[in-house]
RNA sequence: GGCUCCAUGGUCAAGCGGUUAAGACGUAGCCCUCUCAAGGCUGAAUCAGGGGUUCGAUUCCCCUUGGAGUCACCA
């Protein structure tokens, strides 16, 4: 039997990662075994619906390479793939009668007022949670007293008629079976008043009519699973296999949220982020390999993916982690697609006519994410305001004096020089250095803070020098000779 | 609060009765080095607690504790 997997977003804004790791997984699982991925687009709640969150559904697919076999744009047979528009057929009102007939079912009628009668406040702790169980009213509601208040148009819903004794279980790839009482189980809304389906009869529904074989969500519906398994029992069909994938959750350990914010596709992106690194690192949030490899591309995901080793337990979104990853990918990226991405940040901050490519070769291994490149990198475009006790350093032996003798002996001979390659600018250094007999770092220290005005800088004196060139050189040299003699004449005075 | 699930270092995790309890991120130190990175090496750090079962429990069972999810005309 070919393996079929669907994904069902709601176009209700940006996919957040949890929801990325449900349409990877799901993408795995069946690419893996040769299967179809499936996009349906679950838009039953009108109120929610956020226009443009159907272009962001396509274009994170279609950027993190998930792609679907059949979906609203693709038919395979199956369609419509857009709930509203399965809805606009009638197709779940259809069922949903059919349901009512089986006795599995039941219109009610139960307005507003009534039905908050019904809620119970429950402390948990500070927080007052309000719960409700429906208590079947409507269910006993005669035949007649149905038609007769459809007739006149009472708005109703259609509930389904859950057993209140016994128990139910079901069956979880990743969680084994589970029992639940049947009193447990509300009899939640199938259909709305609106008309429209809830999410959980539109998803049983349309999960069978589209022949989808392994069912992959998150394990915040791990509750409500065994009220699917009613369903497809008072429908008579076969019940598909569950796969719940554990929580992403935030530092905390609480549910990764859309209001947690930052923690959608586009929201990393916007920090820098790499698909391939976020999908990667995804990938390995709550599944990991048999061997002990952590970098995969989309392809060799789908190649090892095996759903049996999804983990049980949450995991935390580390974003350290994800940094490092990310930086991984930077380092391996060829010089096109590297430049592509690194010259337009570093033009943000380097104005100047200088060799950008230079500086992005500088930062390559130095940076995690793209925008890190700006802190890096100021320094080029202007010689930044800095304290001459970085001059001094002990590991160095340098202080203000030597670092002043240096400068002012090296000076003439950048004025001198006209080689400005980083080869050029070593050998006019190294001949200074072997000539005087001091160590390289007494040397190079400063005039490397000189050419910088910074502690610490990507690439060290040379290549410094040979971005900013000769008569930027010659300047920044002379700076600091000037700040170098003031602090060491009031040296002398006290 | 009811129900359900989960429990190996700070984080991701391997382990599926007998191991010196992998590996990665992070972290500490060292090497390299003109700084910062990168790279190399080394270290610290984990089986929540208590009962069983067993010749032997991180591993199986139970309880406790802790954490999470869920309890909508949202998905």
């Amino acid at each position: 039997m070919k393996i079929r997997t669907r994904f069902a977003p709601s176009p209700t804004g940006r996919m957040h990662v949890g929801n990325l790791r449900t349409a990877l997984y799901s993408y795995l699982i069946a690419k893996h075994e040769g299967g179809d991925f499936l996009l349906r687009i679950e838009d039953t709640d009108q109120e929610r619906f956020v226009e443009g969150a159907l272009d962001i559904i396509y274009r994170t697919m279609a950027g993190t390479g998930l792609i679907h076999d059949e979906g609203p744009d693709k038919d395979g047979g199956c369609g419509p793939y857009v709930q509203s528009e399965r809805q606009a057929q009638g197709l779940y009102m259809k069922y949903a009668k059919e349901l009512v007939e089986k006795g599995e079912a039941y219109y009610c009628f139960c307005d507003e007022e009534r039905l908050a009668s019904l809620k119970t406040k429950v402390s948990d702790d500070d927080d007052a949670v309000v719960i409700s169980h429906y208590d079947k009213h409507c269910l006993s509601l005669s035949k007649e007293e149905v038609e007769a208040k459809l007739a006149a148009g009472v708005p109703y819903v259609i509930r389904q008629n859950n057993p209140t004794e016994g128990t139910t279980t079901f069956h979880d790839v990743i969680y084994g079976d589970i029992t639940v009482d049947n009193s447990e189980l509300d009899d939640m809304i199938l259909i709305k008043s609106d008309g429209f389906p809830t999410y959980n009869f539109a998803n049983v529904v349309d999960d069978h009519l589209m022949n989808i074989t392994h069912v992959v969500r998150g394990k915040e519906y791990l509750s409500s699973a065994p009220k699917y398994n009613r369903l497809y029992e008072a429908f008579g069909w076969e019940i598909p296999t569950y796969i719940h994938c554990p929580l992403i959750t935030n530092e905390e350990h609480k549910k990764l949220s859309k209001r947690s914010g930052h923690s959608s596709y586009e929201d990393l992106l916007e920090q820098g982020f790499l698909t391939e690194a976020i999908v990667n690192y995804v990938a390995l949030l709550g599944w990991s390999p048999s061997d002990n490899e952590e970098i995969f591309s989309l392809e060799e995901l789908v190649e090892k993916f095996d759903y049996t080793r999804i983990n049980k337990s949450s995991a935390v979104f580390d974003v350290p982690k994800l940094r490092w990853m990310n930086g991984e990918y930077i380092k391996k990226m060829d010089n096109d697609a590297y430049y592509e991405k690194a010259l337009p940040v570093i033009k943000e901050v380097v104005t100047k006519d200088y060799d950008l490519i230079k500086i992005a070769d500088l930062v390559k291994t130095r940076i995690e994410v793209f925008p890190d490149i700006k802190d890096l990198i100021d320094f080029f475009e202007e010689l930044p305001e800095y304290d001459v006790a970085m001059y001094t350093h002990k590991k160095m032996k340098t202080n203000s004096e030597n670092s002043l003798e240096v400068l002012k002996e090296v000076l003439p001979l950048f004025e001198a020089n006209d080689d400005y390659s980083r080869e050029g600018i070593e050998k006019l250094l190294m001949d200074y250095i072997h000539a005087k007999e001091i160590k390289n770092g007494q040397g190079l220290w400063p005039v490397r803070c000189a050419v910088s005005g910074k502690q610490s800088t990507p690439g060290g004196a040379y290549e410094i020098c040979e971005i900013i060139g000769k008569d930027e050189t010659i300047k920044r040299i002379k700076k600091g000779i000037e700040m170098l003699n003031t602090a060491c004449e009031a040296a002398k005075e006290q």
